[in-house]
Order: structure tokens, then sequence, then C-alpha cells
RNA sequence: GGGGGCGUGGUGCAGUUUGGAGUGCACGCCGGCCUGUCAAGCCGGAGGUCGCGGGUUCAAAUCCCGUCGUCCCCGCCA
């Protein structure tokens, strides 16, 4: 309005102490409350509320006062007012205070929006993701914008504290040969040829150790042409860390360091450092699972040996043959303890490989049900409810099976279970409790190829202890069984989220082709597709040891968000598409000539 | 590639099991009243291709087949 305007001051910041004065302000309307003879107005910016009074005394202001709607944009000046006595808000910030306008100025009127904006109100995915930039209106979704911006920020700041230099790495590369499918992107210098977006940095910053780089980290996005889950996105954001000289407690505890600053920005608090180590094999032993979610009260007990002398022949033939018994308590079933939530129960262990699943159900008054208690010796019973420590309404849960199946069935039962129950009834909720997950197993069966795969990546250094094992190739890893194999690799978990994984890296060209050779790349192959590795690996590579960390995620259970989407701007449905832009979308024809390409398929209309 | 959930005025739902007139709830929207509200309140009103296509039937939001979108999961993600 005047030339020599008041700067714009925050709803949000405006505070009694700033009362009696004048001020100007920007924003959105929120709400509109009109009382015919008064209006109120909250007007929204990215800093929180105020509440504008529209009196008819300034007759001007009233009657534009009266025309605004729902997210018209306003530029307001006034007087901040202390509230009325008795019309404080004490759920608003800025209740205590008011601004009375002698200016009101329509910057922008609005349609009415496909959705009101407000924390309070549920809205399809889909149309959020449709328009997403008001969406992104709401309070909520600021602010964990903010806290991302925060998290990112702090983490550069401890990474620098710690030595580390950032350097950036190409995004257009070379397609690597395993791993996730690639992004391809056609070249128009070199028809018929194609760049691959980048799944992860990981060969350039070993190549930044061979360059003698002191440290290094990043924050950068990778892609991956994967199919889509809550906690994945086809491009994400990843910090990068590799140091030299160093060994696997100097990362984690660069990656801690980093963590814990995160969560000091987003949370307000940290964890206690050194995080806890659990083994893999410990891990997947306890909860089926290599990213375990300690939340969840009740864990896996091999129950083999109670069983040794059994009458129950289900389980006295499965010993016979080699499998193991084991036992999961569950806190308690959600929908009490019927016979059809059992069958349900037993319908999905099958689903999930198990051939069967025996459920002992302790009644009030201690007493053990199930339906095969009367194959069970009263001391077996007994000896089941003492190793799975089982309490009134407790539900144990019998898998009789090999070892791998009986717990992967009964870690999925465990997380799933826990799913069906609410957040508040779990231990632990709110906490942030990270811990690593060490001593991965250094490669894996491939059944359907009948071939060992590294567990992690090809460029891992396997177990000091086990490297004899390594060295005589992969028939001796086989026979020795691949789980018990391990490397120096090691994961970051945290409420069920496997949030980073890393390892120490092989750096010299010997070690390197003899691993290759144990998971089955030949060295042709190996020299076609990692050849400027090992020739790096010639000059002198100093051993080093890194680490990457899904940022999406970290600040996803940061905030205790389901889905990475909601830390994630302009995120993509599961399909892989984005519906605000309509991207991807069918290629122009004059594109295509000048990269040289032709279809065979016509995109979908 | 596979399993499951969802799709009904602008939004969120109920209705679908057991077919019978687009029926209902809350919010939003439009109009009116209203000077202390704060997701204001009261009164009135408008607004529908029940995702789309096909089938069964005298009759389909409802049953069947197909398809699209979306979410969760398996596979996949070194």
């Amino acid at each position: 309005m005047s030339e020599d305007r008041l700067p714009r001051r925050s709803c949000g910041t405006l505070s009694a102490s700033d009362a009696g004065d004048t001020h100007r302000v920007c924003g959105w309307v929120a709400h509109r409350r009109d009382h015919g003879g008064l209006v109120f107005i909250d007007l929204r910016d990215e800093t929180g509320v105020i509440q504008v009074v529209a009196d008819p005394v300034a007759a001007q202001v009233f009657e534009v006062a009266e025309r605004v709607r729902h997210e018209w944009v306003l530029e307001i000046t006034g007087t901040l007012d202390i509230r009325p006595e008795g019309t404080e808000n004490q759920d608003l910030p800025t209740g205590e205070v008011e601004l009375k306008a002698s200016s009101l100025k329509v910057l922008a009127e609005s349609e009415t929006p496909p959705f009101v904006i407000d924390d309070r109100v549920e809205v399809d995915e889909a149309l959020r993701l449709r328009y997403r930039y008001l969406d992104l209106r709401r309070p909520k979704m600021l602010a964990a914008l903010r806290k991302r911006a925060s998290a990112i920020s702090a983490i550069r700041l401890a990474a620098e504290e710690c030595g580390l230099l950032e350097v950036e790495t190409p995004t257009l590369t070379r397609a690597t040969p395993e791993g996730a499918r690639d992004y391809m992107v056609p070249s128009r210098q070199h028809p018929g040829s194609a760049f691959a977006l980048a799944q992860s940095p990981q060969l350039y910053k070993q190549l930044l150790m061979v360059a003698g780089i002191g440290g290094y980290y990043q924050i950068t996005k990778c892609w991956r042409d994967e199919d889509l889950r809550a906690d994945r996105q086809p491009e994400f954001t990843q910090l990068d860390i590799e140091l030299p000289f160093a060994g696997v407690d100097d990362v984690l505890g660069v990656v801690e360091a980093t963590v814990c600053s995160a969560s000091q920005a987003i949370r307000g608090n940290a964890p206690d450092r050194p995080f806890p180590k659990m083994t893999w094999a410990e891990a997947m032993s306890r909860f089926g699972t290599d990213k375990p979610d300690l939340r969840i009260e009740g864990e896996l007990k091999d129950l083999t040996s109670v069983f040794g002398g059994t009458e129950f022949r289900a389980f006295s033939a499965a010993i016979s043959q080699g499998s193991r018994i084991v036992g999961l308590k569950s806190k308690g079933c959600p929908e009490g303890a019927s016979r059809s939530w059992f069958d349900a129960l037993i319908a999905r262990a099958t689903e999930l490989g198990a051939k069967g699943l025996v459920w002992i159900l302790v009644e009030p008054g201690g007493e053990l049900r199930s339906p095969v208690a009367k194959f069970l010796s009263a001391a077996e019973l007994e000896a089941i409810r003492d190793v799975l420590a089982l309490q009134e309404g407790d539900i144990a849960m019998i898998v009789a099976d090999a070892i791998s199946v009986a717990r992967e069935v009964l870690g999925r039962l465990r997380v799933e279970l826990a799913s069906d129950s609410t957040e508040a009834e779990r231990e632990g909720a709110g906490e942030f409790a990270p811990f690593w997950v060490v001593d991965f197993p250094f490669a894996e069966w491939n059944e359907n190829e009948g071939r060992l795969d590294p567990l992690h990546h090809p460029f891992c250094a396997p177990h000091p202890d086990d490297f004899e094992i390594i060295s005589r190739g992969s028939d001796a890893i086989v026979e020795a069984g691949p789980e018990s194999v391990r490397a120096l690799a090691y994961d970051l978990v945290a409420d069920g989220w496997e949030l980073g994984s890393g390892s120490v890296r092989i750096h010299t060209r010997e070690l390197q082709e003899t691993v290759f050779e144990a998971i089955g790349i030949d060295p042709t192959e190996a020299e076609e597709k990692f050849g400027f590795l090992l020739e790096a690996f010639r000059y002198g590579a100093p051993p080093h040891a890194g680490f990457a960390i899904g940022i999406d995620r970290l600040i996803a259970v940061l905030q205790e968000e389901a889905s990475i989407r909601e830390v994630v701007a302009f995120p993509k449905t599961q399909t892989g598409s984005e519906p605000m832009t309509g991207a991807p979308a069918a290629i122009d024809g004059s594109q295509l000539a000048s990269l040289g390409l032709s279809l065979k398929q016509s995109p979908r209309p």
C-alpha cells in the first residue's frame, strides 16, 4: 500500500511483546469467521497463524473481509492488540494477541481448493499428490520439510566436524551389471548408447579413496528402477560416507555422529553412543529377520530340545528330518481368542511357507488351551510356558520346519501381529533406538541361478576369521554353509527399518579377483564390468570402509512416519508416476529421432 | 509377475453381505441472519456417469467378467 511499508512479519511469530505496534503480515486465509458485524480471519504463513480482526469501523477493510474466501492471499497491516480478557486462545501459539486490520489488500484470489488445507482433514493420497502444492501448504507438511532441511544441515555439519569432504560424483554414469535395474538415459551424442542414472556412488567413492581423499561424504540422489514400497521411491536421497585407513568402528563412529545430529535436529534428543551391536546371526535367531523391530515384545525361542522325546508325531517326525521347533510369544490377540482368528493365523503361516503352526493360548487362570494339547505331555507344556515366559492372555506360536523357514515365518508373524495392535501398546513406542547389525554373511545361495550371490555387494571384505574359507572359492563357502561365512558388512536398523548399510571394502586387486571368483564372476567379466576399479587398485589403494544411509528413511523414522512419501516434497506413486505433472510421459517423436531411437511398443494413452 | 484393501456430490465415509426410485451422515461450497469467534453458530439451498467397459436380470452402487487408478504386501530392491 504505502511506499515506505513496514517489513513483513511472520504470522506465527507475533506475540504479546509486539503488542501496541503496527505490523504488516502476508499469508493465506486459513479460516474466516463472519459474525455479521465482526469478521475474524485466521491468516496462515509458513510460521503459523495469526487472528486478524476486521471491524466495521474500518469500513473498507470490513467490506473486503466479508468477501474473502479460503486460501485467498492477503496483505494485512494493523495494530497488534492484546486480546480482550476471556477471548485468548490457549491452543494457538499467537492466541494472546490479534491483529486489528487497518488495511487489507487482496494479493490473489483462490478458487475453492479440492480439499481443505488443514492437518486434521484426511485426504486420499492420490489427490494430495495431484495437488501437492496445496498438500504441502498444510502446516504439518511444511514442518516436515523444515525438519528434513534442518536434519540435513546438521548432518553436513557433523560430517564436516569428522573431517569429511563433500565431493559430488556423477549421476549420469555407466550401467552396473548387477543389482537393481537402471534408469537409462539415452545420449544424443552417442546414438545407441545410454547412461544409467547412478544407483549409488559406490564405485566413485572407492575411487576417491584411491585418489587420496581424506574422508568423503555426499548427500546425493540415487535411482533404482524397481517396484516401490512405503519405504522405497525410484529416486531417493542417500548420505554416502567413505573413510580411508579405517576399520569397522571408525565408520560406525562417523555414522553415529551424523545420525545423532539428525536426531537432535528433528527430535531435540539423540540416542546414546555407541549404538548397540547385534550380529546378523543373533538377529536371525532371536527375531527371524535382519532388521528386527525391537519395540515389539517377544523373541523366537528354539524349543527343539523340549521335544526331544515327544509323543507328538508332527514334532518328532520333523526333528528326525533335521527340522527345528521354534516358538514365539505374542501378547494376546486383538479379537479375543476366537477359533476363526487362530484359523486365519494358521492360514497366514502356511502362506508364508510353513507346513503348519501350533498355537497355545494361556487362559485366565493360567490353563493352556491348544488343539494339540492332548498330544503334548504336561512336562512339555510347562517347558513351553517356561521358555517362552508365557503369561495369562499370551499366545504361543510354534513352527516345526527347516530352521530358515521357521525363523522367516515367525519373524514375519511377529511383525504382522504387532502392526495389528496400536502403536501405543508397543513397548518403547516413540523412542529412537538405532542399533547395528554386524557380521552379515559374505554371500547367499541363489536357488534360481544355482550359484552364490554377494549379500551386500562384491566389494565387501571378508571377515578375517572366515577369509580362509572364502579364499578356497565358492565350493568351500557352500560346504561351510553360506550363512556362517561372514563379511565385514553391517546395517543400521531402527524400528524395523533398514536405515543403511556399509562394509569394509576390498582394496587389493588380488583379493578382489579372489572374491569375484568365489561369487562366480569370471576374470573376463570382471575386467569388462569393473576393469577401471581393478586398474585403480594397481596404483596403491588405501584400506577403506564406508557406509550409506537412506536419508528419506532416516528422516521418516525420526518423524515417526510410516511412509517416506511424507518427508519427500514431490514423491511418486507406487507405480512410479507423478499425478501432478503426469510424468513419465510419452516421448515426443522429434526427441526420439534426435536420440536415434524407435519404439517397439506404444505407450498407454 | 503375484496376493489383498479401496474407488459412491468438491472432501471423508455409510449403503454392497441378502439386487428394488441416488437413500443417509459429517465437512466443504452458495445465499441469508448474526459484534468475540477461533475447524464459530443458526436457517435455507445447490451439487451425482456410484472409476471405466461389458455381462446376468423385469430391475445393478450392490451379482459376474474385464479394465484403469491408488494404497499395503510378496517377488524384486548387489
